[in-house]
DNA sequence: GTTATATTGATAATGGTTATCATTAACATA
DNA sequence: TATGTTAATGATAACCATTATCAATATAAC
């Protein structure tokens, strides 16, 4: 089962139960994030669906994505830019479960996946002890590492 | 050395070297800050100050917290609200270096310093050799568990 | 084709944060 | 203590991502 079957899978199990509608937009939506890896911002998700579909509207975009997040097809990221960020979690092109490195002053997002298997054990554990510990269940966990990367080091 | 030793030696320095003034409003804000352990907005603290000092505006609160995070007094948190919060990071009263527990359903901040140790050990083992393999050099992590909180469990 | 309703998109409203700028206050110096 | 320099303040307007509204439209079931 390929990542566009997952996605295809788990969008029919919406439509089909929930009587939600799989429409010209909201296909070009998940046909753009399909084909990009650089965590677009709605603006830039937008413009390109734009350039196929001239007149959809912002608003779509925004419901859309809402609802891929919902259903779990899309992960909404909020990296303190005052604008929130999007990725396809089952990226055909994709590199699987990540994290990320964000440099503070050019805004760079860099996927890790090292030590990523490690991460999840420690990750895991931790989660599992807290929870106990505060009565607490917790459905998500974030862990990003900003800074300054390469280029923004050496032009400074 | 206590606490508010501590921060007052870390604003003298800004102070005495930097041209900086130690004003009313500046006092005012950091006195709240040290009353607080909750993760104030920023109204919130406005308006607590306000209550002792009902001349000093909105826009005065921001720049001084703006300012106590540059020098490393404060934290600031964006926990997805669409609104910052606030911490002094070495508080009086305070738990030192944790984590926090956020409840998706009524945002109650549950503060941890279970395991830290472990934790801290881990992150910066992971940090040094993601730093290394990414030429990214980190100056900050952001570690965060998503979920439910006890009440809001049993009230649903 | 008709119908019920989910979806769309134009538009206005919201709300936290920033920008502006004239006024005020703090500190150094005499 | 008075004075001059400049940092800080606060009222106000602007900004901008996101939400709310609602009439028009598209979709799928019958
Ligand atoms: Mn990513
Ligand atoms: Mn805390
Ligand atoms: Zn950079
Ligand atoms: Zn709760």
């Amino acid at each position: 089962m390929t990542n566009i079957e997952k996605i295809n899978s788990k969008l029919n199990e919406n439509f089909a139960e929930k009587g939600f509608r799989l429409t010209a937009p909201r296909k070009a939506v998940l046909s753009i994030l399909s084909q990009n890896m650089n965590h677009p911002t709605v603006e830039e998700i937008y413009l390109q669906v734009h350039e196929n579909y001239p007149s959809i509207g912002m608003m779509t975009v925004y419901r859309t994505l809402d609802l891929l997040v919902e259903w779990g097809v899309v992960h909404k990221f909020d990296f303190s830019e005052g604008k929130a960020r999007y990725e396809l979690i089952d990226h055909p092109d994709g590199i699987g479960h990540h994290h990320h490195l964000i440099c503070h002053n050019c805004k760079k997002i860099i996927n890790y996946t090292d030590f990523i298997d490690e991460e999840f054990k420690f990750i895991t554990k931790l989660e599992k002890q807290l929870s106990k510990k505060h009565k607490f269940q917790i459905t998500k966990h974030i862990i990003e590492f900003y800074g300054v990367c390469d280029s923004c080091v050496i032009n400074n």
